[in-house]
DNA sequence: GTCTAGCATTCTATAAAATTGAATTCTAGC
DNA sequence: GCTAGAATTCAATTTTATAGAATGCTAGAC
C-alpha cells in the first residue's frame, strides 16, 4: 500500500467518480481504475460500489477513508517537521474572519514579519465554518475564528474579545428611532455568506427585536457592507472596533447591545499536531506578546 | 513520499546502516542507498550522517522518524480496519507474562476460541517491558502486563489481581527458618530476565530482608524456576496461584508477604487505536465476562 | 423501445521507475 | 600503507505506472 494509492482512493471517495478523480489528480481514467483495482486486490475486498453514475464507498471503503485522510495529513506534516530546524521560515498559511483581518491583524502581521522575515505568510479570509474545515484538512496552519470551538483535533487560544454592535445609517441615532422609522417587518439585514458566526448572531437579534422575517441581503465584503449601511440599505452587526472609524467620520450610527448578544470571542485555532512548526510557534508567540497592545 | 520510502528510512534508522537495512528489507544495498538519497532530495535536507561504520540520524532525520513510525503503523491498521467487517476473525497476537500465561489464560483462551473460532490467536510470552514495546510498535495487538502502566497511546484495563508470595524449598516452612538456615548474605534469588516487573519487586524485598547482595540466578522459564526452588537452589517471588499446585504436591513452601509487597495487578493493554478490531473487541469481551470466573 | 451521454473497464504500447549486480570509493583500525 | 566493512556510483534489466484508444454498461431522453 503506497501513499499514491491512498491519495487516489481518497480522491475517488471525495469526488464520487473515477473520471472526476482522474481530472483532479492530473491523470487519466484508466490509471485511476487500475490503482483502485490494485488497492482492492491488496486489501482483499471491494472498496467501492460501481454504478452507472459513479462510485460510492462500501463498508470497507468507509472504514478505510479516515485512515487515508490521516495518512495523507501525516505525510504532509512529516515533510514539514523534517525541514523545520527550529528557525521560523518557509510558508505559513493563516486564515481569518474578514472583520478580524480588518482591524486586529494588521499590527500583528507587521510585528510578525519584522521578527520573522523568513516566513512567507499568506492570509486568507473566510467564514468561521470554512476556516475550521480548512485548518482540519491542513490547507491552513492556523486561523482566527469566532468562538466557541470545541474539537478534539484542534487547540484554541483566546485571541481577542469583541463587542458586537448594531450598525445603521447615520440618520438613526437611537435604536428606538430606528424601530419607529422602519416598516413593521424591520429593516433589511445585511449579512455575510452562510458559515459566518456573526450571521447566526444577527438572526437571533432580529428575532428578539420582533423582525424575524425582515429581508436579508448577502454581501461578501466588509467595505461593501459598511457602504450599504451608510446608504441606509439596512442594518448589520459588526465588532465595535471595525466600525469605530466609520462612526467617527459620521457615515453610520452604532447601537450598543446587551452583553449577552454583544460579546464574542475571537479564538486562534490550529491543529493539535505531533510537531509544533517553528513558524506557527513564532506566530503564536507574537500573538501572545502583542495581546495587550492590540486589545487596547 | 511513498510508504516504501518511509519503511526504508525507518529500517535504516533502526539498524543504523544501509547494509543491515537492505538485508532486513530483502533487497540490495544500492537500492537502499538510492531510496534514501531520493527521500533526502525530496525533503530537501540530509536525514543521515554518513560515517565509515554506518549511518546516524541528523536532526531532520530524528524529527522525521516518529512520523515514519506512525505512518507505518497507520498503514497496517488501515488494511486491518478495512478488512474488519465486525465479525471477529483473522489473526490476533496477544502477549503475556509467563506467570499469567500459566494459570490465568488457559480457561480464558479456551472460552475465546469456543466463541470466536475464526480468530487465529497467537500467544507470545515475554517480560512486561518487552510486551509494552511490542504493543506500541504493533507487533502485538494486546498484552497482559504487570501494572501500573501509564502511556498516552495505550489503554489498560485491570484483568487480574495477584498476590505475590516468596517461594522456597519445602524444608523451610517459615520465613524465620529460612533466615536462620541461609548464610548471612541471604539465599540465591532466582529471577527472570531483566524487564520483568516481578524481578524489580524481588530486588526490593531482598533489600528489605537484609540481603541486598545475595546471589542472583537468571532463568527463562517458569517451570525451570519452580524446579530450581524445589531443589533448594534459592528462593523466588511468584503469584500465589502459580505455585499453589506445587505447594499442594509438597515440592515447595510458600511464604506470605505484607500486602505492600504482595499486591500486584495484571493489566490488559492495547493501543488506543482509531478503529477497534473486532477480534480484539471479542477478546476484551471474553476477558470482561470471564473476570469473576477466573479470579475465583 | 432505441438512442445517447456519461462512466468505468480493458487492452496494448510506451514511459518511468525501481531493482540488481558489479565496480568504485571511503575510512577506521591494524 | 593495507585491509575489511561500509556506502556510493553506474549501466543493464525488470517491474510498474501511465497514456490513449477501444469496449462495455446503464440511466434517462426521445
Amino acid at each position: 500500500m503506497e501513499l499514491s494509492d491512498i491519495r487516489t482512493f481518497a480522491a475517488v471517495a471525495r469526488t464520487g467518480g473515477i473520471t472526476r478523480a482522474a481530472e483532479e489528480l492530473n491523470t487519466v481514467q484508466s490509471n485511476v481504475t487500475q490503482r483502485i483495482k490494485a488497492l482492492e486486490a491488496e486489501i482483499g475486498t471491494p472498496l467501492f460500489e460501481r454504478h452507472s453514475r459513479g462510485m460510492t464507498l462500501t463498508g470497507a471503503g468507509k472504514r478505510l477513508l479516515p485512515y487515508a485522510q490521516k495518512m495523507a495529513a501525516l505525510s504532509r506534516e512529516a515533510a514539514l517537521a523534517a525541514r523545520d530546524d527550529g528557525e521560523p521560515k518557509g510558508p505559513l498559511a493563516i486564515g481569518s474572519m474578514e472583520t478580524t483581518a480588518a482591524v486586529r491583524l494588521p499590527p500583528l502581521l507587521a510585528d510578525f514579519h519584522r521578527r520573522f522575515p523568513a516566513v512567507r505568510l499568506t492570509l486568507r479570509t473566510a467564514t468561521t465554518a470554512d476556516l475550521v474545515a480548512a485548518v482540519l484538512d491542513g490547507s491552513l496552519d492556523g486561523a482566527f475564528v469566532a468562538g466557541p470551538i470545541d474539537h478534539a483535533d484542534l487547540t484554541a487560544t483566546s485571541a481577542f474579545r469583541e463587542e458586537l454592535v448594531l450598525v445603521s445609517a447615520r440618520r438613526w441615532t437611537t435604536l428606538s428611532e430606528l424601530r419607529a422609522g422602519t416598516p413593521e417587518s424591520g429593516p433589511t439585514a445585511l449579512v455575510f455568506r452562510t458559515g459566518c458566526t456573526y450571521r447566526q448572531r444577527i438572526e437571533q437579534i432580529m428575532t428578539e427585536f420582533g423582525w424575524p422575517s425582515a429581508a436579508r441581503f448577502e454581501l461578501g465584503t466588509l467595505d461593501g457592507m459598511i457602504g450599504c449601511v451608510a446608504a441606509d440599505m439596512g442594518v448589520t452587526l459588526l465588532p465595535r472596533a471595525v466600525v469605530a472609524r466609520s462612526e467617527m467620520n459620521g457615515s453610520v450610527s452604532i447601537h450598543t447591545l446587551s452583553p449577552s448578544y454583544a460579546r464574542v470571542e475571537t479564538l486562534f485555532i490550529h491543529r493539535r499536531a505531533g510537531h509544533q512548526y517553528s513558524a506557527l510557534q513564532g506566530f503564536a508567540a507574537c500573538l501572545k506578546q502583542d495581546e495587550d497592545v492590540i486589545a487596547a
